[in-house]
DNA sequence: TGGGGTTAT
DNA sequence: ATAACCC
Protein backbone atom coordinates (compact mmCIF):
# COMPACT_ATOMS: atom_id res chain seq x y z
CA UNK A 1 0.00 0.00 0.00
CA UNK A 2 1.29 3.51 -0.66
CA UNK A 3 1.92 5.80 1.99
CA UNK A 4 -0.85 7.79 3.17
CA UNK A 5 0.31 11.27 2.71
CA UNK A 6 0.08 15.00 3.16
CA UNK A 7 0.65 17.34 6.47
CA UNK A 8 -0.32 19.93 8.30
CA UNK A 9 -1.65 21.40 11.34
CA UNK A 10 -2.87 25.39 12.35
CA UNK A 11 -1.80 28.08 10.51
CA UNK A 12 1.44 29.93 12.34
CA UNK A 13 0.43 33.37 12.72
CA UNK A 14 4.23 34.75 11.53
CA UNK A 15 3.72 33.44 7.95
CA UNK A 16 0.97 34.58 5.68
CA UNK A 17 -0.93 32.00 3.61
CA UNK A 18 0.53 32.29 0.47
CA UNK A 19 -2.30 32.25 -2.12
CA UNK A 20 -1.19 29.53 -4.42
CA UNK A 21 -1.91 31.59 -7.36
CA UNK A 22 1.23 31.99 -10.94
CA UNK A 23 2.16 35.02 -10.94
CA UNK A 24 4.98 35.48 -12.32
CA UNK A 25 5.19 38.72 -13.81
CA UNK A 26 8.90 38.52 -15.50
CA UNK A 27 8.48 42.81 -14.97
CA UNK A 28 10.95 43.12 -17.93
CA UNK A 29 13.71 46.02 -16.26
CA UNK A 30 10.71 47.96 -14.35
CA UNK A 31 12.33 48.76 -10.88
CA UNK A 32 15.13 51.45 -10.82
CA UNK A 33 17.63 49.55 -8.43
CA UNK A 34 20.61 47.82 -10.01
CA UNK A 35 21.98 45.28 -7.64
CA UNK A 36 23.68 42.58 -9.33
CA UNK A 37 26.83 42.23 -7.20
CA UNK A 38 26.00 38.58 -6.00
CA UNK A 39 28.60 35.98 -7.31
CA UNK A 40 27.54 33.01 -9.75
CA UNK A 41 27.48 30.28 -7.62
CA UNK A 42 27.70 26.79 -8.77
CA UNK A 43 25.12 24.83 -8.44
CA UNK A 44 26.12 22.17 -5.82
CA UNK A 45 27.83 24.36 -3.34
CA UNK A 46 26.19 22.99 -0.46
CA UNK A 47 26.53 26.25 1.66
CA UNK A 48 24.82 28.25 -0.80
CA UNK A 49 22.02 25.45 -1.59
CA UNK A 50 18.41 26.47 -1.59
CA UNK A 51 16.14 23.55 -0.68
CA UNK A 52 12.31 23.89 -1.02
CA UNK A 53 9.89 21.23 -0.29
CA UNK A 54 6.27 20.45 -1.68
CA UNK A 55 3.89 18.57 0.27
CA UNK A 56 0.54 17.88 -1.39
CA UNK A 57 -3.08 18.60 0.66
CA UNK A 58 -4.62 15.51 1.14
CA UNK A 59 -3.65 14.10 -2.07
CA UNK A 60 -5.92 11.54 -2.88
CA UNK A 61 -8.97 13.11 -2.29
CA UNK A 62 -7.80 16.12 -4.52
CA UNK A 63 -7.48 13.48 -7.00
CA UNK A 64 -10.99 11.98 -7.08
CA UNK A 65 -12.43 15.66 -6.71
CA UNK A 66 -10.52 16.32 -10.24
CA UNK A 67 -12.10 13.24 -11.75
CA UNK A 68 -15.63 14.01 -10.34
CA UNK A 69 -15.59 18.04 -9.83
CA UNK A 70 -19.33 17.58 -8.14
CA UNK A 71 -17.39 16.35 -4.90
CA UNK A 72 -15.40 19.62 -4.70
CA UNK A 73 -17.55 21.30 -1.95
CA UNK A 74 -18.61 18.00 -0.35
CA UNK A 75 -16.89 16.47 2.64
CA UNK A 76 -14.99 13.58 0.90
CA UNK A 77 -13.46 10.36 2.43
CA UNK A 78 -10.87 8.30 0.68
CA UNK A 79 -11.69 4.52 2.02
CA UNK A 80 -9.29 1.51 2.04
CA UNK A 81 -10.70 -1.38 3.71
CA UNK A 82 -12.48 0.33 6.80
CA UNK A 83 -10.58 2.80 7.35
CA UNK A 84 -10.85 6.85 5.59
CA UNK A 85 -7.34 7.47 5.00
CA UNK A 86 -7.48 10.55 3.84
CA UNK A 87 -10.09 12.64 3.20
CA UNK A 88 -10.66 16.58 1.72
CA UNK A 89 -10.49 19.84 4.22
CA UNK A 90 -14.28 20.05 3.79
CA UNK A 91 -14.78 16.81 5.48
CA UNK A 92 -11.66 17.82 8.09
CA UNK A 93 -13.99 21.10 9.05
CA UNK A 94 -16.47 18.54 10.21
CA UNK A 95 -13.77 16.31 12.55
CA UNK A 96 -12.85 13.62 9.95
CA UNK A 97 -8.86 12.37 10.43
CA UNK A 98 -6.65 10.81 8.85
CA UNK A 99 -7.24 6.82 9.55
CA UNK A 100 -10.27 7.62 11.38
CA UNK A 101 -12.50 4.18 10.78
CA UNK A 102 -15.53 4.45 8.68
CA UNK A 103 -17.52 3.46 11.95
CA UNK A 104 -16.30 7.05 13.80
CA UNK A 105 -16.55 9.22 10.55
CA UNK A 106 -19.78 8.14 9.19
CA UNK A 107 -20.67 8.86 13.30
CA UNK A 108 -19.15 12.20 13.20
CA UNK A 109 -20.32 12.82 9.94
CA UNK A 110 -23.45 11.27 8.45
CA UNK A 111 -23.46 13.16 4.97
CA UNK A 112 -19.81 12.32 3.96
CA UNK A 113 -19.16 11.22 0.61
CA UNK A 114 -16.80 8.25 0.59
CA UNK A 115 -15.09 6.86 -2.46
CA UNK A 116 -12.67 3.56 -2.85
CA UNK A 117 -9.36 4.24 -2.88
CA UNK A 118 -7.90 0.97 -2.84
CA UNK A 119 -6.73 1.01 -6.49
CA UNK A 120 -3.70 3.01 -6.36
CA UNK A 121 -3.56 3.32 -10.45
CA UNK A 122 -5.00 6.65 -10.69
CA UNK A 123 -2.74 7.90 -8.14
CA UNK A 124 0.28 7.10 -9.78
CA UNK A 125 -0.46 8.16 -12.82
CA UNK A 126 -1.13 11.87 -11.08
CA UNK A 127 1.98 11.39 -9.24
CA UNK A 128 4.43 10.66 -12.18
CA UNK A 129 2.69 14.06 -13.71
CA UNK A 130 3.42 15.70 -10.62
CA UNK A 131 6.98 14.62 -11.32
CA UNK A 132 7.31 16.01 -14.46
CA UNK A 133 5.57 19.33 -13.91
CA UNK A 134 8.13 20.17 -11.76
CA UNK A 135 11.24 19.45 -13.92
CA UNK A 136 9.67 20.81 -16.95
CA UNK A 137 7.89 24.04 -15.34
CA UNK A 138 10.31 24.48 -12.45
CA UNK A 139 13.15 25.09 -15.61
CA UNK A 140 11.05 27.55 -17.80
CA UNK A 141 10.24 29.49 -14.85
CA UNK A 142 14.54 29.26 -13.23
CA UNK A 143 14.89 30.62 -17.16
CA UNK A 144 12.74 33.60 -17.12
CA UNK A 145 14.05 34.25 -13.69
CA UNK A 146 17.56 34.03 -15.43
CA UNK A 147 16.66 36.23 -18.29
CA UNK A 148 15.50 39.13 -15.79
CA UNK A 149 19.10 38.65 -13.93
CA UNK A 150 20.57 39.08 -17.50
CA UNK A 151 18.56 42.35 -18.30
CA UNK A 152 19.79 43.99 -15.29
CA UNK A 153 23.41 42.99 -15.60
CA UNK A 154 23.34 44.86 -19.42
CA UNK A 155 21.67 47.54 -17.51
CA UNK A 156 24.28 47.79 -14.66
CA UNK A 157 26.70 47.46 -17.33
CA UNK A 158 25.49 50.09 -19.06
CA UNK A 159 24.85 52.78 -17.02
CA UNK A 160 28.33 51.89 -15.30
CA UNK A 161 30.64 51.60 -17.76
CA UNK A 162 28.39 52.51 -21.13
CA UNK A 163 29.13 49.49 -22.45
CA UNK A 164 26.49 47.01 -24.32
CA UNK A 165 26.24 43.34 -24.96
CA UNK A 166 24.23 40.38 -25.84
CA UNK A 167 23.65 37.45 -23.00
CA UNK A 168 22.12 34.20 -23.27
CA UNK A 169 19.92 32.20 -20.84
CA UNK A 170 20.19 28.66 -21.04
CA UNK A 171 20.82 25.32 -18.91
CA UNK A 172 24.56 24.98 -19.03
CA UNK A 173 27.66 27.28 -19.87
CA UNK A 174 27.86 25.52 -23.60
CA UNK A 175 24.55 26.33 -24.50
CA UNK A 176 24.30 29.96 -23.08
CA UNK A 177 27.47 30.60 -24.87
CA UNK A 178 25.94 29.44 -28.00
CA UNK A 179 22.53 30.96 -27.70
CA UNK A 180 24.17 34.43 -27.04
CA UNK A 181 24.80 35.66 -30.46
CA UNK A 182 21.13 34.25 -32.04
CA UNK A 183 20.46 38.18 -31.97
CA UNK A 184 23.59 40.51 -32.32
CA UNK A 185 23.85 43.78 -31.12
CA UNK A 186 22.91 44.83 -27.45
CA UNK A 187 20.13 41.92 -26.63
CA UNK A 188 19.75 38.51 -25.02
CA UNK A 189 18.06 35.41 -25.70
CA UNK A 190 16.46 32.66 -23.99
CA UNK A 191 16.91 29.26 -24.80
CA UNK A 192 14.06 27.09 -23.72
CA UNK A 193 15.32 23.25 -23.28
CA UNK A 194 13.24 22.47 -26.24
CA UNK A 195 14.98 24.02 -28.49
CA UNK A 196 18.64 22.69 -27.92
CA UNK A 197 18.67 20.64 -30.82
CA UNK A 198 17.68 23.56 -32.66
CA UNK A 199 20.53 25.53 -31.74
CA UNK A 200 23.06 22.84 -32.31
CA UNK A 201 21.50 21.95 -35.42
CA UNK A 202 22.33 25.47 -36.54
CA UNK A 203 25.57 25.24 -35.92
CA UNK A 204 26.92 24.78 -39.73
CA UNK A 205 30.27 22.89 -38.51
CA UNK A 206 32.00 21.19 -35.29
CA UNK A 207 34.56 23.91 -35.19
CA UNK A 208 31.61 26.56 -33.79
CA UNK A 209 31.15 24.15 -30.72
CA UNK A 210 33.43 26.37 -28.25
CA UNK A 211 35.91 23.53 -26.62
CA UNK A 212 36.36 22.38 -30.15
CA UNK A 213 39.41 24.31 -31.21
CA UNK A 214 41.96 24.10 -34.51
CA UNK A 215 43.47 20.86 -33.82
CA UNK A 216 40.33 18.78 -32.43
CA UNK A 217 39.00 19.91 -35.91
CA UNK A 218 41.44 18.57 -37.90
CA UNK A 219 41.14 15.47 -36.36
CA UNK A 220 37.47 14.79 -36.60
CA UNK A 221 38.03 15.73 -40.22
CA UNK A 222 40.01 12.83 -40.66
CA UNK A 223 37.66 10.84 -39.56
CA UNK A 224 35.04 12.30 -41.64
CA UNK A 225 33.17 14.33 -39.29
CA UNK A 226 32.13 17.93 -40.38
CA UNK A 227 28.65 18.67 -39.04
CA UNK A 228 27.76 18.54 -35.11
CA UNK A 229 25.60 15.82 -35.97
CA UNK A 230 28.14 13.39 -37.15
CA UNK A 231 29.90 14.36 -33.99
CA UNK A 232 26.85 12.96 -31.92
CA UNK A 233 26.19 10.06 -34.02
CA UNK A 234 29.66 8.67 -34.07
CA UNK A 235 31.08 5.44 -32.62
CA UNK A 236 32.29 6.37 -29.53
CA UNK A 237 34.81 3.59 -29.30
CA UNK A 238 36.29 4.73 -32.42
CA UNK A 239 36.21 8.67 -31.11
CA UNK A 240 37.94 7.70 -27.88
CA UNK A 241 40.78 5.60 -29.78
CA UNK A 242 41.10 8.51 -32.47
CA UNK A 243 41.50 11.58 -29.59
CA UNK A 244 41.58 9.77 -25.89
CA UNK A 245 39.09 8.73 -23.45
CA UNK A 246 38.32 11.94 -21.86
CA UNK A 247 38.79 14.53 -24.78
CA UNK A 248 36.25 12.31 -26.86
CA UNK A 249 33.74 11.73 -24.35
CA UNK A 250 33.97 15.62 -23.28
CA UNK A 251 33.35 17.00 -26.80
CA UNK A 252 30.70 14.36 -27.89
CA UNK A 253 28.57 15.31 -24.82
CA UNK A 254 29.30 19.00 -25.86
CA UNK A 255 27.79 18.04 -29.43
CA UNK A 256 24.49 16.43 -27.39
CA UNK A 257 24.62 20.50 -25.88
CA UNK A 258 25.96 18.93 -22.39
CA UNK A 259 27.96 20.57 -20.22
CA UNK A 260 28.63 20.22 -16.69
CA UNK A 261 31.24 22.61 -15.65
CA UNK A 262 30.76 25.02 -12.99
CA UNK A 263 30.51 28.94 -13.37
CA UNK A 264 33.32 30.28 -11.66
CA UNK A 265 34.41 34.05 -10.92
CA UNK A 266 37.26 34.03 -12.85
CA UNK A 267 39.01 37.14 -10.39
CA UNK A 268 42.67 38.35 -10.92
CA UNK A 269 44.53 36.88 -13.97
CA UNK A 270 47.02 33.75 -13.36
CA UNK A 271 49.43 35.20 -15.59
CA UNK A 272 50.96 38.36 -17.54
CA UNK A 273 52.77 37.79 -20.16
CA UNK A 274 53.96 40.21 -23.22
CA UNK A 275 54.72 39.47 -26.87
CA UNK A 276 55.98 41.18 -29.70
CA UNK A 277 56.62 39.23 -33.23
CA UNK A 278 58.91 40.50 -36.42
CA UNK A 279 59.87 39.28 -39.41
CA UNK A 280 63.18 37.84 -38.57
CA UNK A 281 65.31 37.64 -35.21
CA UNK A 282 68.59 35.89 -36.29
CA UNK A 283 71.68 36.52 -33.29
CA UNK A 284 71.83 36.18 -29.81
CA UNK A 285 72.02 39.98 -29.66
CA UNK A 286 69.05 40.45 -30.89
CA UNK A 287 66.91 38.02 -28.67
CA UNK A 288 68.42 39.65 -25.97
CA UNK A 289 67.23 43.41 -26.89
CA UNK A 290 63.85 41.87 -27.73
CA UNK A 291 63.73 39.88 -24.55
CA UNK A 292 64.92 43.05 -22.48
CA UNK A 293 62.33 45.72 -23.73
CA UNK A 294 59.23 42.66 -23.34
CA UNK A 295 60.67 42.32 -19.21
CA UNK A 296 60.71 45.93 -18.86
CA UNK A 297 57.24 46.10 -19.73
CA UNK A 298 56.30 43.07 -17.60
CA UNK A 299 57.96 44.47 -14.28
CA UNK A 300 56.09 47.58 -14.58
CA UNK A 301 52.91 45.70 -15.27
CA UNK A 302 53.76 43.08 -12.21
CA UNK A 303 54.47 45.77 -10.20
CA UNK A 304 51.15 47.71 -10.50
CA UNK A 305 49.35 44.03 -9.68
CA UNK A 306 51.82 43.70 -6.32
CA UNK A 307 51.81 39.98 -6.35
CA UNK A 308 55.12 38.33 -7.41
CA UNK A 309 55.72 35.77 -10.14
CA UNK A 310 57.29 31.95 -8.90
CA UNK A 311 57.68 30.81 -12.39
CA UNK A 312 59.12 32.70 -15.39
CA UNK A 313 58.50 31.09 -19.06
CA UNK A 314 60.25 32.25 -22.87
CA UNK A 315 58.05 31.51 -26.21
CA UNK A 316 59.76 31.11 -29.02
CA UNK A 317 58.06 30.81 -32.58
CA UNK A 318 60.65 29.57 -35.23
CA UNK A 319 60.33 30.65 -38.86
CA UNK A 320 58.75 27.60 -41.14
CA UNK A 321 57.30 28.29 -44.32
CA UNK A 322 54.28 25.82 -43.88
CA UNK A 323 52.18 26.14 -40.82
CA UNK A 324 52.31 29.52 -39.49
CA UNK A 325 50.36 28.44 -36.78
CA UNK A 326 51.11 26.91 -33.68
CA UNK A 327 54.63 26.28 -34.07
CA UNK A 328 55.67 27.67 -30.57
CA UNK A 329 57.92 26.18 -28.29
CA UNK A 330 58.16 27.56 -24.55
CA UNK A 331 60.65 26.65 -21.64
CA UNK A 332 59.88 27.48 -18.23
CA UNK A 333 61.69 27.74 -14.80
CA UNK A 334 61.17 28.36 -11.17
CA UNK A 335 62.36 32.02 -10.27
CA UNK A 336 65.28 32.31 -7.90
CA UNK A 337 64.01 32.91 -4.41
CA UNK A 338 66.36 36.03 -4.05
CA UNK A 339 64.92 37.60 -6.85
CA UNK A 340 61.46 37.04 -5.88
CA UNK A 341 62.00 38.85 -2.52
CA UNK A 342 63.88 41.70 -4.38
CA UNK A 343 60.32 42.49 -6.59
CA UNK A 344 58.69 45.12 -4.94
CA UNK A 345 62.22 47.16 -3.87
CA UNK A 346 63.89 49.03 -7.40
CA UNK A 347 62.26 47.97 -10.75
CA UNK A 348 65.95 47.50 -12.25
CA UNK A 349 67.48 45.31 -9.66
CA UNK A 350 65.60 42.22 -11.16
CA UNK A 351 65.98 43.06 -14.93
CA UNK A 352 69.42 41.99 -15.35
CA UNK A 353 69.13 38.57 -13.37
CA UNK A 354 66.26 37.60 -15.53
CA UNK A 355 67.27 38.91 -18.36
CA UNK A 356 69.95 36.02 -17.95
CA UNK A 357 67.44 33.22 -16.74
CA UNK A 358 65.46 34.21 -20.03
CA UNK A 359 68.96 33.60 -22.27
CA UNK A 360 69.29 30.44 -20.50
CA UNK A 361 65.82 28.86 -21.39
CA UNK A 362 66.50 30.34 -24.95
CA UNK A 363 69.55 28.48 -25.16
CA UNK A 364 67.79 25.14 -24.43
CA UNK A 365 65.47 25.51 -27.36
CA UNK A 366 68.14 27.08 -29.97
CA UNK A 367 71.88 25.94 -30.74
CA UNK A 368 72.90 29.06 -31.17
CA UNK A 369 76.30 28.20 -33.42
CA UNK A 370 73.21 26.92 -35.98
CA UNK A 371 71.88 29.81 -37.78
CA UNK A 372 68.54 30.62 -36.20
CA UNK A 373 65.27 32.66 -37.71
CA UNK A 374 62.54 33.67 -34.87
CA UNK A 375 59.38 35.32 -35.77
CA UNK A 376 58.12 35.58 -32.18
CA UNK A 377 59.24 36.48 -28.87
CA UNK A 378 57.06 36.01 -25.72
CA UNK A 379 58.06 36.21 -21.84
CA UNK A 380 55.46 35.19 -19.49
CA UNK A 381 55.37 35.31 -15.57
CA UNK A 382 53.01 32.97 -13.95
CA UNK A 383 52.15 30.98 -10.66
CA UNK A 384 51.69 34.78 -9.73
CA UNK A 385 51.32 34.60 -5.58
CA UNK A 386 50.71 37.70 -2.85
CA UNK A 387 52.52 38.38 -0.27
CA UNK A 388 52.70 35.97 2.82
CA UNK A 389 49.80 33.52 2.02
CA UNK A 390 46.85 35.86 2.76
CA UNK A 391 45.35 34.83 -0.78
CA UNK A 392 41.66 33.84 -1.24
CA UNK A 393 40.56 31.06 -0.66
CA UNK A 394 43.02 29.71 1.69
CA UNK A 395 42.29 29.21 5.20
CA UNK A 396 45.13 32.02 6.43
CA UNK A 397 42.40 34.70 4.21
CA UNK A 398 39.34 33.97 5.85
CA UNK A 399 40.97 33.29 9.58
CA UNK A 400 41.96 37.07 9.14
CA UNK A 401 38.86 38.08 8.40
CA UNK A 402 37.21 37.90 12.00
CA UNK A 403 33.19 37.23 11.61
CA UNK A 404 32.08 36.17 14.46
CA UNK A 405 32.78 39.58 16.83
CA UNK A 406 31.51 41.35 13.87
CA UNK A 407 28.11 42.62 13.26
CA UNK A 408 30.28 45.61 11.59
CA UNK A 409 28.73 48.12 9.87
CA UNK A 410 27.80 47.89 6.34
CA UNK A 411 28.17 45.48 3.94
CA UNK A 412 25.75 42.93 2.91
CA UNK A 413 23.02 44.85 1.51
CA UNK A 414 20.72 42.19 -0.16
CA UNK A 415 21.79 39.54 2.75
CA UNK A 416 20.11 39.72 6.14
CA UNK A 417 21.58 37.70 8.69
CA UNK A 418 18.86 36.92 10.80
CA UNK A 419 18.09 33.00 11.05
CA UNK A 420 14.59 33.45 10.85
CA UNK A 421 13.50 35.44 8.07
CA UNK A 422 10.63 34.45 5.94
CA UNK A 423 9.89 35.89 3.37
CA UNK A 424 6.23 36.01 1.77
CA UNK A 425 6.83 36.37 -1.97
CA UNK A 426 3.09 35.92 -3.16
CA UNK A 427 0.86 38.74 -3.91
C1' DT B 1 47.17 37.10 -37.02
C1' DG B 2 48.47 39.61 -32.73
C1' DG B 3 48.39 39.91 -27.80
C1' DG B 4 46.61 38.21 -24.41
C1' DG B 5 45.08 34.19 -21.08
C1' DT B 6 43.69 29.11 -19.06
C1' DT B 7 43.69 24.05 -18.63
C1' DA B 8 44.98 19.19 -19.43
C1' DT B 9 48.53 15.81 -19.47
C1' DA C 1 57.10 21.52 -18.48
C1' DT C 2 54.68 21.79 -22.61
C1' DA C 3 50.89 21.44 -25.84
C1' DA C 4 46.32 22.56 -26.88
C1' DC C 5 42.61 25.75 -26.48
C1' DC C 6 40.00 30.11 -26.27
C1' DC C 7 38.86 35.14 -27.37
Amino acid sequence: MEPPEEEEEAEPDWLCPQPGGPGIHAGPGRGSRAQCHDKIVPAGSKAHRVIVHTDLDCFYAQVEMIHNPELRDKPLGVQQKNLVVTCNYEARKLGIKKLMSIRDAKEKCPQMVLVNGEDLTQYREMSYKVTAVNLNDVMHIRLLIGSQIAAEMREVMYNRLGLTGCAGVASNKLLSKLVSGTFKPNQQTVLLPESCQDLLGSLDHIRKVPGIGYKTTKRLELLGLSSVRDLQTFSPVILEETLGVSVAQHIQKLSYGEDDSPVAPSGPPQSLSDEDSFKKCSSEVEVEKKIEELLVNLLDRISKDGRKPHTIRLTIRKFSSAYKWFNRESRQCPIPSQIIQKFGTGNDNVLTPLVGILMKLFRKMIKVDEPFHLTLLSVCFLNLKSLPSLTKGSIGFYLTQSSPPSSSGKKMEGDQVNSCNFVPDGR
